[in-house]
DNA sequence: CACATAAATCCATTAATCTGGAAATATGGA
DNA sequence: TCCATATTTCCAGATTAATGGATTTATGTG
């Protein structure tokens, strides 16, 4: 993830249909879902639809197989991290002092997913 | 930080002068960098880099106070954060399974801030 | 006050993005 | 083969963003 990627990355989320739909995309992992669907759930013709998941698999964030006459839609949760490890690294890098309240922003969704754990 | 204000920061970020500008004004954190400056590192016009500035305040990723004849603008790291927060919540709210690379992704550029520790 | 410096605002031009109708392409079934 | 379904591609109009020249506002200095 260069800096060009990550350009293209923050552009693609940077529309409210193609962010809701990542984030459906997202929630629906690892069992993707189709084009049509992701028209009818953001409520947009199919082009429409068709030229933001367009823009998002160019970017990186989605890939679409096909099954069947449906196209399936799944998220790329390891270009999602790599957008959000670049982010970070501008904050981090050598000022773990200004990076730190964000571990700690983060620990809290970090452990609403593990059971009471140490 | 709600979705509103994700798509407002993302699309401030999602311009390389922009994406640009506001790393260099983090590494300047604490002290911050004045307007004119600004656009000489980033080899842009005044008022150019003055419309750029705008946005990004208007995101609430920067915040800029006069300083004398100059406008010295910082970064507001708690808007930043909270823009990362937003978008890693979406992976791992209740699916820690998947967001959890992302914790080790980080980690090593929250280790390379901290002197070797436990 | 007169002048210089710093940044914002105004404004117009250009470029890019968003949107959706219409047509084309691909798949599966009778 | 013929038809229906699913999706993309093509294309054009409308909206929004980026850019930079000229002007204006704000501040500091002699």
């Amino acid at each position: 993830m260069d800096e060009s990627d990550a350009l293209e990355a923050l552009a693609a989320l940077a529309q409210p249909t193609r962010l809701n739909t990542f984030r459906l995309l997202i929630a629906s992992e690892p069992d993707g879902v189709a084009a049509g669907e992701l028209a009818r759930a953001a409520k947009a013709p199919q082009n429409t639809m068709s030229a933001h998941l367009s823009v998002l698999a160019n970017a990186g964030l989605v890939r679409g197989v096909r099954r069947g006459r449906s196209i399936l839609y799944r998220a790329d949760l390891a270009r999602f991290r790599a957008l959000v490890v670049f982010l970070t690294q501008d904050c981090c890098a050598g000022r773990a002092d200004i990076c730190a309240p964000l571990f700690a922003d983060l620990a809290t969704c970090r452990n609403s997913g593990e059971a009471a754990d140490a």
